[in-house]
DNA sequence: AATAGTAATGCAAACGTTTTCATAAAATTT
DNA sequence: AAATTTTATGAAAACGTTTGCATTACTATT
């Protein structure tokens, strides 16, 4: 009776109960090889009879790990994020740790609280989304000693470790690809850039290869959209009611370039035929949209998994603590994924 | 030094670099107003210079609260589940918990072991998706007492607390909307339900309002296809080949009304001229789709928002033991939110 | 049968906090 | 100026574990 009545077991019932010491019990979780079996049964059996849980809290406080990955998103309400999201989480939870998530959206101040707070639940390890974070969160970083890894950007001299892609050279990618078709009269729709490395980067990328073959485009055609449908399809509506149009258009991601079809089937603009439209991202469903999208493919899953897989890694080799604690990086490989949404520009008109 | 060496500060080096008992340091945290201002200052002093962070672990220890809510969901990696995790995430966030996260993958055994993980971790509250749980699950909640809320479904006998919409009532609005417009022949695309009783209420309920109006559909037309565009568009994409085509498509969700209209448009079916289609949960980007997408409008944000606020008062009414513990159950309303994508049956042809 | 070695267990200290109770100091009342 | 109340602080017990060390109970060796 006194067991149901929510005053939740506890390693000494359970020891009393099983007619042996604590500190058996305690072994027999941690250390089963050093408890007989028969002993280890009649623990089982009072565990099982209280409905005891372990209490990890009690077990964080000796030093010993917390079990638990924090992970700081932007947000978790995105395509772009929740695969990934989802794949570093199954690998985490395979190692058998518990994830903590918040998300910032996208305000470094607010990263920072949060890192704070993971901190407090001493988190194992700590992981970002990209490589831009303001300076109090490095510092706390370093001073805490605590593993960290960053998702999503590479970057070869990045402040911290990291698994991901190189967000300038997908910019470049989708700009060398509308050049090779042809393309000169290009419009470039991309998010804020501040806070936000992966659209700096692949805005800068995409710049630098079209100034590069004098196809900068005027300043009415590089507009701003976050990364929501909504909004997307309103600005690139508004700059296909532009007098002149491009003939081709680089989004930001898969999202924007959504919202920019959207935006030109409602006014009969003709995607590829009339206009080409290259997305970022390659998100879920970017392939089975008619026209299929013709994006370039970052491995969400691949960096998301191996982020986790790293991240466990570097909690594994913090736990030695001779580790020399440098950074490891990884970069993912990016491809063009060429679809139905881009047609080389001759065919125009 | 010493401070710097990874071996972190700790509530006792605050206490002796700023002079004063463990007690007040820690009071000086927790109770604020029983130190003096002076002592205070002291205290916030030696804290920053050692870079102290309060340990949570220690302090769950104590009977106090862990500060922490479990979330566990079928998956992360979805436009359903992303947008009420996220406003979730942000109510329980405002009352200063930190958000566990889990996923299941529609897989009811991996829940119990999930909710096992949570519990501990001695989270203060946990959040299920649904009210399809095993056995075990049911048990364990109840055994531990620990305050529990099911997001997304509402049913006035739940056994759980609940915030959520009547899927049934979904799936009836929508049946009960293309019969209006005139279509008897009807086809319906759902995923699996077993362990998903969101797809199942809403099948039921779409069932038992057709079959009311002698309605019901052939079995070549209740087609399955898991909740993701790919595998939708193909199944679609199947039904469409058959010999006899349906003139209404009723899906599951919008992602599978997305899948539905791809594979119209890739075989030159018109929707909604020649196929209406209704989705259900109106995902962002639902309304942004050309056509824009008739569908049954789940407040999303709304379930999530709510859940998260009703979570942190149960947890604090537990506090307080004397709470009798009954369930609390919120309704959210859903409607028809019409659109584009359906049309009435004479105008076909 | 005595001895050494090993396997299984228990005792008690430690982990980093919070909190109750006791005490000292200061402010208020008489 | 003494007595009382209030305010600020400290000492120590508690929370639920793990673990090093000590002890006891077996097994194998001589």
């Amino acid at each position: 009776m006194a067991s149901k009545q929510g005053n939740k077991a506890d390693i000494v019932d359970v020891a009393c109960r099983a007619g042996v010491s604590i500190s058996t019990v305690s072994r027999s979780f941690n250390h089963p090889n050093l408890v007989k079996l028969a002993t280890r049964k009649k623990i089982e059996k009072s565990v099982k009879a209280l409905g005891y849980i372990r209490n990890r809290a009690a077990q964080a406080m000796h030093g010993r790990r917390s079990g638990t990955i924090g992970l700081i998103v932007p947000t978790i309400d995105h395509a772009i994020f929740a695969e990934v999201i989802q794949s570093f989480s199954d690998a985490v939870d395979q190692a058998g740790f518990t994830l903590l998530i918040a998300s910032h959206g996208f305000d470094l101040e607010r990263e920072y609280a949060v890192l704070r707070k993971f901190l407090e639940h001493r988190v194992d390890g700590v992981a970002l989304i990209g490589l831009d974070h303001s300076e109090p969160t490095f510092q706390l970083l370093d001073q805490q000693a605590v593993p960290v890894i960053s998702i999503w950007n590479y970057e070869e001299d990045s402040r911290i470790s990291c698994v991901g892609a190189a967000n300038n050279e997908a910019g470049e990618l989708a700009a060398r690809h509308v050049l090779d078709l042809g393309h000169r009269r290009i419009a470039l729709v991309f998010p804020k850039t501040v806070g936000n490395d992966r659209a700096r980067g692949r805005l800068e990328g995409a710049l630098t290869q079209l100034r590069r073959q004098q196809a900068e485009p005027p300043e009415a055609w590089t507009i701003q959209a976050p990364y929501n449908i909504a909004e997307a399809k309103e600005a690139c509506g508004a700059l296909f009611d532009l007098p002149e149009r491009p003939t081709a258009l680089l989004c930001g991601n898969d999202v924007i370039a959504q919202g920019a079809i959207y935006a030109a089937v409602q006014r009969g603009v003709k995607v590829p035929e009339d206009l080409s439209v290259l997305g970022i991202g390659d998100f879920k469903g970017s392939k089975e949209m008619e026209p299929p999208l013709t994006t370039i493919h970052f491995p969400a899953e691949e960096i998301g998994g191996l982020a986790g897989r790293e991240m466990c890694d570097l909690i594994a080799q913090s736990e030695d603590l001779k580790s020399t604690g440098h950074l490891v990086r990884k970069k993912c490989q990016i491809s063009l994924a060429e679809r139905a949404t881009c047609l080389p520009v001759r065919r125009l008109r």
